[in-house]
DNA sequence: TCATGCGTATTGCTTGACTGATACACCTGA
DNA sequence: TCAGGTGTATCAGTCAAGCAATACGCATGA
């Protein structure tokens, strides 16, 4: 499954199809080149509207995540390693930034954020991807 | 000035309120016992609806940091030392969780996640909570 | 040529967030 | 007791975001 949208989450469904195309371009995971499924057949199959896939698909065209050439499908375009590595990091900082407001409203020390991270990523690197779950409700 | 409304910054006012208050408790700047303007004064003088100001006020209290008792203005509340430094960590173990992952999953190492968390630590303690402002949109 | 599939511009509806006007209950202090 | 202060419950209005139905132009392939 390409995409999976959830309706309880209250994300709006065409960002969560930007974010999930986005992070999978980004990791490699659907490598330039690769065809996306049209917007009529990605929207019945998350059954929602196609114009709610055409504006996800729109605006990661704009980002040029994506080439659109009329009557082809789309395609994910080629990028190169560096800007796949800024890329990457990018995402990564905007992960990071909440967390690090976060750290400075509550008046917790740098290094002691940073220790919870490094056990956090400790955790996560052998926890299974699967199961990505929050433990509790946070 | 306690607090400033950026009508121009499109987030709501009631939530600058929070965040500046937030901050500021958080740094020191309103030590516990400081009492807050009432609703209405705060309101005037903002230039807006009391009920918005209640708003925030009624949040914060709700996370612990303000206390109200009826007919006497709203107190900052004392922070017990340890009890409240493990819901913080907890806070911040939730906003760092969603981070943790996506360095996982992006395959950028612990070391670079580390340095990058960092450098964001730095950035946010030396901005002025007054303009806080978005780099580019995540 | 025509049927088919493609993306999307346009338009209107729904929903929720945000804000404000009013009225109320409560407490303090004269 | 009562005037004056407090916070806020309730209700209504405004506004933007999100979404979907429709229709259109375009490219392909038989």
């Amino acid at each position: 499954m390409l995409v999976l949208i959830d309706a309880h989450q209250g994300v709006p469904a065409y960002r969560q199809i930007i974010d999930q195309l986005r992070f999978q371009i980004a990791s490699g995971r659907l490598p330039a080149g690769t065809e996306l499924p049209s917007t009529r057949a990605l929207a019945q199959q998350l059954g929602i509207n196609p114009m709610t896939v055409s504006k996800a698909y729109g605006l990661l065209e704009e980002d040029g995540l994506l080439r659109h050439r009329p009557g082809l499908p789309l395609q994910v375009v080629a990028q190169s390693a560096e800007t796949l590595r800024a890329e990457r990091e990018d995402r990564l900082r905007c992960a990071l930034q909440p967390a690090a407001l976060a750290a400075t409203q509550l008046g917790i020390s740098n290094a002691r954020a940073l220790t919870l991270f490094r056990s956090l990523l400790s955790e996560t690197a052998n926890a299974d991807i699967a199961n990505a779950e929050p433990d509790h409700d946070c």
